[in-house]
DNA sequence: TTTAGGG
DNA sequence: CCCTAAA
């Protein structure tokens, strides 16, 4: 039925191009059943479009070893590769895929920020405020993880679906193309995040030594994966780590051809998700077994995978229920949301307990310092309070959050500067200068010669109300870095243009242009702001995204640990309101490629559809951005080149988009035409 | 919510 | 990109 439906629908089904919009509207809104179909028809499409082209391109040897159901797939996706166009019979241009442009654009992932998981929101909320930073890239990739495990278990469960179809993923690594590979027999993202989370963790976790209960490797994982092992997380798992941790922006290609929906299932799961999951469905076209669990007996995919997807089951129920568009929120945005914290390198941990469920809401101490660096911990909650047999209290540490960062560069900097100087900003933090805190139930824990047993901390009770914080090694405040010569980056600014606000001078916290009277009222607006919405930068969920997204960049007053704690959690009130335009997101070659590809398909007047075939993972790119992006295509394709400006477009890919432009703009007419006289419309 | 177009 | 009428 799928693959009748795909030729219908997918290669043959260009008869239909102008659906009328009853006719459009009442597929749409359609049953669940008719969605389902067309999901799948889409998710061949897109192994058609895109993952069949690129694997088979890439990499023959993916294809080969498959199993028979597989290469029943394959073949699928070889005839859709073949297909061709409606309109000059010419096959269907084929992806190009070179190094470079792999590296930018082949990789779409989503960006977890803090702010749209409800787990962390809680924690946010224990905590008065959170801060995010290198963090918030660790704690997306937290996130993401846990989102697999219930992918994985739809994997399972729906393998028959089918529908999910491989996905050819390629990381992409900002600044450091090389990193960029596209391996089509694993079909796994190569990690190109130009930050280690892991490693960062571990970096906190082996420097900070932030847990004194023992030093084994469970206290050091930086991840928080409820079942897994934490021997299976070391340095193998790292590439899984970073894989998710992608950003989706600058590389929306490849990934952009999702199979799923959000129309049809109204919870678009995570991209990281999507990805391993459909590698996973791909590997095992119809192995999959019917069993949920969590680790995944039967499903061969590459180990790696196996240990990532069974981290991720928790965070899931955080994300779904958050999966918005950004950019539609924003424009009424309220601060009064959750607020945020601000300052402080936040850590998160997580029991060891491999049976219980770790995920309960967990204390999230918070202490500033000294108004240059804060440092906050979470501990697994309740649950993951978890003592071994042995005495041995086992902690993970889930995530730290870089604190406050006060960096200076030119307004006439570029953003990669920028992300570089971010980049240092954090790493600078982290690489020295910070030492760890323990903080137990809000109060901190000076005594160092105290055992655990002795401070309480080995007491399951009291796990929950761990934390650990990360303060500077020197009583002092660190002065701000310098990633230029100029001004201030304000933190809260970091949604608006950062050349847009001069700082104010002096006074920090005076310098976020903000309704609210109360400064740090103000920062968290900000942050919130930020923190809701992607709009900085959704994409680049490097360095760059995570340390502003997580308005690591915001500064706040020093303030005791208890003075924080009794802060109430929802300081609203003051909104900010600033509906400000969104960021110029100049499309790339390869997402113009991919437009052009969908409309070649598709046609025009159908952006939804546009954007579901191809952008459906580019968060940031509505159907409206598609449209008027054609409209501009068109455009330019018809101007001399000495008359262009921006990024190049291939004039090949102009060409193309006259032809379709022209094709189905007679298409339209045509149907209109007919339309006229009598309606004579076939479905 | 989507489309279509002007700004 | 934004805004918005119209569907």
């Amino acid at each position: 039925m799928v693959m009748q439906k795909r030729l219908d629908y997918g290669f043959n089904g260009y008869q239909f191009p102008f659906m009328p919009r009853a006719a459009r509207s009442a597929r749409r809104r359609g049953s669940f059943g008719s969605r389902v179909e067309d999901k799948q028809m889409c998710a061949f499409d897109l192994l058609a479009s895109v993952a069949g082209k690129l694997l088979l391109k890439k990499g023959t040897t993916s294809t080969s070893s498959n199993t028979s159901t597989d290469k029943d797939q394959f073949e699928a996706v070889n005839d859709s590769v073949k297909g061709e166009c409606p309109y000059d019979g010419k096959p269907f241009k084929e992806v190009t895929c070179d190094e470079r442009s792999c590296d930018k654009s082949f990789f779409v992932s989503e960006i977890l920020s803090l702010g749209h998981d409800h787990r962390c929101k809680e924690d946010l909320h224990m905590l008065n405020e959170v801060n995010s930073g290198v963090a918030s890239l660790i704690t997306s990739v937290d996130c993401s993880e846990r989102l697999d495990v219930e992918k994985l278990g739809e994997c399972r469960s729906n393998n028959s679906l089918g529908s999910i179809a491989n996905k050819v993923d390629v990381g992409s690594d900002y600044g450091k193309p090389d990193k960029c590979k596209l391996d089509s027999a694993t079909r796994q993202v190569v990690n190109g995040s130009g930050i280690d989370t892991c490693s960062l963790d571990y970096k906190m976790a082996r420097d900070g030594k932030p847990l004194p209960a023992n030093s084994d490797s469970s206290t050091k994982v930086p991840l928080c994966g409820n079942q897994i092992p934490q021997s299976s997380f070391p340095a193998a798992s790292r590439d899984d780590v970073n894989l998710i941790s992608k950003d989706d922006d600058e590389k929306p290609f490849g990934c952009t051809y999702s199979f799923t929906s959000k129309k049809f299932f109204r919870r678009t799961p995570h991209i990281g998700d999507q990805r391993i999951r459909k590698i996973l469905a791909t590997r095992h076209w119809k192995k999959a077994p019917k069993s949920k669990g969590v680790t995944l007996p039967h499903c061969n995919a590459d180990k790696d995978m196996k240990t990532f997807f069974s981290y991720r089951k928790e965070f899931y129920k955080c994300q779904r229920s958050e999966r918005i568009y950004p950019f539609k929120k924003r424009k009424h945005f309220d601060c009064s949301s959750a607020s945020n914290s601000d300052g402080g390198i936040c850590s998160e941990f997580l029991s060891d307990n491999p049976s219980g469920r770790n995920n309960v809401d967990g204390s999230c101490s918070y202490l500033k310092m000294n108004g240059a660096i804060g440092a906050s911990s979470t501990v697994s909650g309740q649950n993951t309070s978890f003592q071994s047999r042995d005495s041995h209290v086992k902690l993970r540490i889930r995530s730290f959050r870089v604190p406050e960062l006060f960096i200076e560069i030119p307004e006439s900097a570029t953003v990669g500067s920028l992300k570089r100087t971010v980049m240092e900003a954090v790493t600078a933090i982290l690489g020295g200068g910070l030492r760890v805190g323990v903080l137990l139930q809000g109060k901190k824990v000076r005594d160092d010669n105290k055992s655990l047993l002795q401070t309480g901390i080995s007491q399951d009770n009291h796990l929950d109300a761990l934390g650990f914080s990360l303060e500077p090694h020197s009583s002092k405040s660190l002065p701000p870095l310098r990633g230029g010569d100029t001004p201030l980056l304000l933190p809260g600014d970091i949604s608006q243009p950062l050349t847009s606000y001069p700082p104010s001078p002096g006074v920090i916290h005076n310098s976020i242009r903000s309704p609210s009277t109360e400064p740090h009222m103000a920062n968290i607006c900000n942050i919130i702001e930020s923190d809701h919405d992607s709009v900085p930068s959704p994409t680049d969920m490097s360095v760059d995204k995570s340390t502003m997204d997580c308005k690591a960049l915001i500064p706040v007053p020093a303030m005791s640990v208890e003075a924080l704690a009794v802060v109430p959690v929802h300081r609203k009130s003051k909104r900010c309101k600033t509906v400000q335009r969104r960021i110029r997101r100049p499309f790339s070659v390869a997402e113009v490629e991919a437009l052009v590809q969908a409309v070649e398909k598709l046609g025009t007047g159908r952006w939804r559809d546009v954007k579901l075939r191809a952008f459906d993972n580019a968060k940031h790119r509505t159907y409206v951005d598609l449209k008027d992006k054609w409209k501009t295509l068109v455009h330019t394709a018809r101007i001399s080149p000495q008359q262009r400006r921006g990024e190049p477009v291939p004039q090949e890919l102009l060409d193309r988009v006259l032809t379709a432009h022209a094709y189905w703009s007679r298409q339209q007419a045509k149907h209109q035409l007919k339309q006229q006289p009598e309606t004579c419309f076939v479905l």
